[in-house]
DNA sequence: GAATGTCACGAAAACGTTTTCGTGTTAAAA
DNA sequence: TTTTAACACGAAAACGTTTTCGTGACATTC
C-alpha cells in the first residue's frame, strides 16, 4: 500500500533539494524553466498534493471551521449545516461537526476536542442543558484563547460574540396577528418552558400581538410544555396535554405553536375533537421543517430561513478569521434574520 | 488576544527543556517528582492542551474521518451521520463532512480537499450523477494512496471496498408480499430510473414478490420517475405523473413506492380521486423519514435503520484504520442491514 | 584583471509534538 | 579512591511544508 508522495521524495528522485521542488511547484522565478518543467511533470505524474496537516501547522491555520449543534436529525439544524457548508467550501474551508445531543457535558467535550488546533473557529447553537445550567465557561475559555465563536438561533446574552438569530419575537407576533385578523377571538399558545430562549421570545411575541389588539391573555389558554422529554417517542403524552388544553377552554378558535410538532399535534387533537381546520380552529406553527408542507391540511408556518442563517454565520466567522490580521478592536455583530409567514391550508 | 500555550513556552517559563516538559506531562519515570509537579501545575494553570495538528503530523494520523453524502437535509442521511458521529466520538475520532449535492464534480473536489492529509479514511454514499456517469476514478485513486473507503447505501460493485447496504431487495419484496397477503390484486410500483442502484433493487424485489405469488407484472402498473428533478420543489409534476398512473389503470388497490415522497404523493392523489386509504387502496413506502409517521393516515414503511448503518460503517472504517498496522491481506466486508416493516394506517 | 551583478539553487529555520539517545551528576559498590 | 550504576535531564531528529538568506558559478562592466 503506497503512501502519499512528499516533497522530500520528489527531491530525492530528481536529485535536487526540497526547497527547489517547493519553489518549482509554486512557480517561483528563482527556479529555471528547465527545472520547473521537470519537477512539475514529475509531480503531476505522481499526483502530488501538499499535505494539509503540514500546511496547517506551518500556517497556524487549519482552514476548517467547527460546528456544534444539539441534534442533526432535525430539519432546522441540517439546513443550517447546509448553509454553513455552502459558503465555507466556496471560501476554501472545511466543516467539521460535533453533536451535543442537548447535553452540557457532550458540548464541552466536543468543543475541547476541536479547540486544540483542529479548527480556526466555532459556529454553534447551545444545548438545552447548557441553557438550563447557565454555565458558559467553555465559551469564554475558548474565546480567551483567540478562537472566535459565532452563535446562532439559541444564543446567550451573557457571552459577547457574533450572533445570528431569528426574529423570534416579531415572527411570533406576526403569526398571532394573522390569526387575529382572520377573526380568531380565543387564541391558544403552545410553547416551551421559559429557559429556552427562543420559546421565551415567541411567547413574548404572542403576548405583544394580543396587547396591540386590546386582547387580554388568559392563563388557561397558554400551555407550557417541558420539552426536555423527547416527544418524537412520547407523542401521546404531548397530545394528552393538548387535549386537556382544548377541554379546559370552552372555545378555542386559533392556535399558535412554537414549533412544528406542537402545531401538528394540535391539529391532530382538534380533528379528533370533531373540529374542522381551518373553519373551526386555525393553526400556525414555527419552523423550517418538512412536516408542515406535507401535512393535511398543510400547516401555515413561520419560516426561519435556516439555510440563510448558516450562510450568514459562516460569512461572519470567516470574515473575522481573515480580518484578524489587523487585530482591530473586537466588535461583535448580531444579525437578525427576518421570518416569513408561509400560508397554507391551516389558516383561512 | 492570547494564543494557545505551547510546550516551548512552558519550557522557557520554567527554565527547563521542551523534552522535560513533554515527559513530565506524560508522567515519564525519567522525570523527578519535583519537576513533574512543577510542570503539571503550571500546565494546568495555563490550561495546556497538546496541539492536535502537530500530533497529527507527527503520528501521520489525524483521528478524523471524512463523510461525503449527497445531501444533508434528508432524514436518512442525517441519521446516518448521527450513527457515524456516535461511534466515531466514542472511539476518539472526529467527523468532517462534505456534501456532494448529488454532483459528480463536487464529490471529486470534496474528496480531494479531504484526502490530502485532513482525514484518515472515508465513509461515503455516492451521488446520483456519479452513478450515471459511472466514473469511479476518484475512489480508486484515493484507495491506491492507502486511504480506506467505506461505502454505504448507494454503493458500486466495481469498487472493492467495505460496504454497508440495506437489504433493498428483500425489504421491497416483503412489503409487496404484505400487500398481496392483505388482498391486493393490482399493485402499482412507483420507482426511479434504473441507474439508481437502490431503485433498481427495490424494483427487483417488487417483481420477485409478484412472481412468487404467481402474479404477472403489468408494464402500465410500473411508473419510473426521473428523479434528477428536485421534487421537493416540483411536487405538482410528480403528482400529475401519479395521477396518470391511476387513470390509465381501471383498478389499483395497492401501491408500493420506493421512497417516502412518492408514497405520500400517491396517497394524496388517491384521496383526490375519491379513494379511501386503506380500504380502497393500500400504500407502503420505503424510508426512514419523519413524514410517514406524521402523515394522515400514517404511512406503512420499510424502515432502513439509517443510524445503525452509520454506526456499522464507522466501526468498519475504524477497525480497518486501527488494524492496518499489520497490513494483512486486504479483505473487504459487505454488511447487509435487514429492514423492518413498520405498519401504520395506510395498510389493513 | 578586478569589481559587480545576475542566476539558480541549497541550507536551515519554523510550526508543536514525541521519542531516542547521549551526558553530567551523584550515590553506592568494590 | 576508583568504578559502576542509577538518576534527571537536554539535544536533536522526525513529521511535511514554506520562506529567508546565503553562496557558487558565470557574465558583464570598468
Amino acid at each position: 500500500m503506497k503512501r502519499k508522495i512528499t516533497l522530500k521524495q520528489i527531491a530525492k528522485e530528481l536529485d535536487v533539494s526540497i526547497s527547489t521542488v517547493s519553489k518549482a511547484l509554486r512557480n517561483s522565478p528563482e527556479i529555471s524553466n528547465d527545472t520547473k518543467q521537470k519537477v512539475q511533470a514529475f509531480a503531476k505524474l505522481y499526483n502530488y498534493r501538499p499535505n494539509n496537516i503540514a500546511l496547517s501547522l506551518k500556517n497556524r491555520k487549519t482552514n476548517t471551521i467547527g460546528i456544534i449543534i444539539p441534534e442533526i436529525v432535525h430539519h432546522f439544524f441540517s439546513k443550517v449545516i447546509r448553509g454553513v457548508e455552502l459558503v465555507a467550501n466556496n471560501r476554501g474551508y472545511n466543516v467539521i461537526i460535533g453533536l451535543s445531543n442537548e447535553s452540557f457535558s457532550k458540548e464541552v467535550i466536543n468543543m475541547e476536542m476541536l479547540a486544540n488546533g483542529s479548527i480556526d473557529g466555532f459556529i454553534l447553537s447551545i444545548s438545552k442543558e447548557t441553557q438550563q445550567l447557565q454555565d458558559f465557561h467553555h465559551f469564554t475559555e475558548t474565546m480567551s484563547q483567540g478562537m472566535p465563536i459565532v452563535m446562532f438561533d439559541r444564543v446567550v446574552s451573557e457571552i459577547d460574540c457574533d450572533k445570528v438569530i431569528v426574529d423570534d419575537l416579531n415572527g411570533a407576533k406576526n403569526a398571532v396577528e394573522k390569526l387575529i385578523i382572520n377573526g380568531c377571538k380565543s387564541i391558544a399558545l403552545i410553547t416551551t418552558k421559559d429557559y429556552v430562549s427562543v420559546g421565551k421570545l415567541r411567547t413574548q411575541g404572542y403576548l405583544e400581538a394580543l396587547k396591540d389588539h386590546k386582547m387580554t391573555p388568559k392563563a388557561n389558554l397558554i400551555l407550557k410544555i417541558d420539552d426536555t422529554l423527547d416527544f418524537e417517542t412520547h407523542l401521546d403524552e404531548l397530545e394528552e396535554e393538548i387535549e386537556q388544553l382544548f377541554n379546559s377552554n370552552e372555545y378555542i378558535d386559533g392556535v399558535f405553536a412554537v414549533n412544528e410538532l406542537y402545531a401538528l399535534s394540535a391539529m391532530k387533537v382538534a380533528r379528533k375533537l370533531g373540529l374542522n381546520i381551518p373553519n373551526d380552529v386555525q393553526v400556525i406553527g414555527f419552523t423550517d421543517g418538512v412536516l408542515s408542507k406535507h401535512a393535511t391540511p398543510g400547516l401555515t408556518t413561520v419560516s426561519q430561513h435556516a439555510q440563510q442563517m448558516g450562510e450568514r454565520a459562516a460569512d461572519l466567522l470567516i470574515d473575522k478569521l481573515e480580518s484578524e490580521i489587523d487585530t482591530e478592536e473586537e466588535e461583535f455583530q448580531t444579525i437578525v434574520i427576518a421570518t416569513d409567514l408561509v400560508e397554507r391550508e391551516s389558516t383561512k
